[in-house]
DNA sequence: CCAGCTTCCTAAAGCTATTAGGTGAATGCC
DNA sequence: GGCATTCACCTAATAGCTTTAGGAAGCTGG
């Protein structure tokens, strides 16, 4: 019996590939256990279940994506960060579209803030600070910008831009510059 | 014998409150067999797959949105309408999470292009009529209030602002209210 | 070196989707 | 009114995914 070496880790990391490249809801266990050219029932000694492993790339993108976010937005302020921020998730959602889907899998409560998710609020309230921007008007403005990135990302990627011809980059940097200048305007009220 | 009296359209219906109830990708052929008290095959008389299925709670959904957006457009303009349509979109998404998560199931080109998508897209721009605003940023300004009215309602749904106390309510109006003066500047571009 | 834990296996049960082929009730035609 | 056809539903069977139970082989520490 050759032992194939599996891991949690492992198995998340490769859950996470598979994710990019059938999507993310056709993550499955059997497909895994073909892929480590093992038994399914075997992955059941490293995962309680496929909605754990769902969970564990869930929270696997979620953190990378942080990760990336946060590499992004070092020394940079201002528009520079938002524009920054905006590119940096985007980026991923096209690189990764199965670990970005991970990423908005709905956790339970305790689950959700033991995540990086908190690192992804904590960041989009960073931005603000090149904004001056007082509560609650700074949560409302974390809320809308979460809306247009998750938003945006989310039906480029489901091709809902693609029926008229007008560039989608295009696009991109108009919706930069006009939540940089709606940001700097509330700033002052 | 008894007749269960199916057709394409009660399966569709009761697909679609059966997304309701349990969450769209928990609807199954089995399910609804089981609901209608008839065995599974017999559904297959009606729809040729589960993914047909689920494409038409999908065509319904959009369909159903469409109309209420209308109704709430009617002799609209400017913010006013604005506000309608969103919340027409926001209210929708609250009563029927199901429907909503099936309107966003990723169509095929033809599909799409024969659904009430179309009109989605035509209503949106309608609300810029109020703007005076030229092509592209018409196109620009149809994808932003896209995005923020879809991220905005699905980060909602899936508890993504639970965390913070600020009232959602609050948050929608402000952004609601940024949203239209953001569109009044850029209309004198 | 061997006891015990871990890793992987076989086996089996319970779901879901889908297809093939049959039966009885309703419908339409002469 | 009898008969053929169609249609709505059925039984049966295949195939894939998930999960549990229990067993054997490899690895590790004393």
């Amino acid at each position: 019996m050759v032992r194939a070496g599996l891991t949690p880790e492992r198995l998340t990391r490769a859950g996470a590939e598979l994710a990019d490249e059938v999507g993310f809801d056709q993550v499955t266990v059997s497909e895994l256990a073909r892929r480590f050219d093992v038994k399914v029932a075997s992955l059941y000694s490293h995962v309680n279940s496929s909605q754990e492993l769902k969970t564990r790339i869930a929270l696997f993108a979620l953190e990378e994506l942080a990760d990336r976010v946060a590499a992004a937005l070092a020394g940079r302020a201002g528009k520079d960060a938002l524009a920054a921020f905006a590119d940096a998730y985007r980026d991923y959602a096209r690189e990764h579209p199965g670990r970005y889907a991970a990423a908005r899998l709905r956790l339970d409560p305790e689950t959700a803030a033991a995540s990086a998710g908190v690192r992804h609020s904590q960041m989009t309230r960073a931005i603000l600070r090149g904004y001056d921007m007082t509560e609650p008007d700074q949560t409302h403005a974390v809320r809308m910008l979460g809306s247009v990135f998750h938003g945006y990302v989310s039906l480029e990627m489901a091709g809902g831009f693609s029926h008229t011809p007008v560039d989608t980059q295009e696009s991109w940097t108009w919706i930069l510059d006009s939540l940089d200048a709606l940001l700097r305007n509330r700033a002052t009220s």
